[in-house]
DNA sequence: ATAGCACCTGGAGCGGACTCCAGGTCAAGG
DNA sequence: CCTTGACCTGGAGTCCGCTCCAGGTGCTAT
């Protein structure tokens, strides 16, 4: 699959793509005799996955899993640590957004009651 | 209250609250006679507000909501547009973000299985 | 009077996550 | 053949949200 399919299956430009290779987000991507880049069903996976985690989990932790990944078996309670570790920093994260959330929708109430008492007064003119 | 009090009341260092007045995410603080910041309670609210809303409101949109304020009564419906439209924005980002931390508990149940049943191996041989 | 310290300003630097670009290669179609 | 277009690379540029720095001012204590 060409880096243009790709791209168009998962909503990510080429250059995003070409980045996350080169910076190890995904491991090295198979290629054709000349060069151009070949996604497997292995390769597409990591796109995916990538995709999907980039929302919560930072480059560096993702690259670090990413190398890990291709240590192989040895590494696999190394790679629970930092997903769990990751698990814990994107739960605090999210708690903040909540309380932003929270004060948002307090404010956003606060203009209605504002906003509906001018009406008020503009109909009792 | 000097700037390294208010440094100290709600964590952020003095460098950060300059470069919020800076750019307009709070209202000019009051000065002594010599040019030092002294903040006052309505320059602590807005340092309050903003410690609260910047984990998941942008900067821009933040030092929009200032400049509306500034301008009176008038902005009041601008300012509500504004927040709802963040709050929509912050919505989508907590969504995407949840499905980063489903998708890492998937995993890391994974792991855990995958640990266990290396385990009992062990135990068996 | 002077040393020391907290504060000031404008501007540069940084890390994260892309995004864009110039210059080059290659396969296919006319 | 030669052009065209998709792809390649390395490197530079961008935006955000700080963070650091140099050089300067002014209060306070000795």
């Amino acid at each position: 699959m060409t880096i243009r399919e790709v791209s168009e299956r998962y909503g990510l430009s080429a250059d995003t793509l070409r980045y996350y290779e080169r910076v190890g987000l995904i491991p090295p991507v198979p290629r054709t005799g000349s060069g151009v880049r070949n996604y497997d069903a292995a390769s597409l996976g990591w796109v995916e996955l990538i995709k999907c985690m980039s929302a919560g989990v930072g480059i560096e932790a993702l690259t670090e899993y990413c190398r890990l990944f291709q240590l192989g078996e040895e590494t696999l309670e190394a790679r629970k640590a930092l997903l769990v570790e990751q698990r814990r920093q994107l739960r605090e994260r999210m708690e903040d957004m909540r309380k932003s959330l929270d004060r948002l929708n307090m404010k956003i109430e606060n203009y209605d009651q504002c906003l509906a008492r001018k009406e008020r007064e503009l109909r009792g003119v």
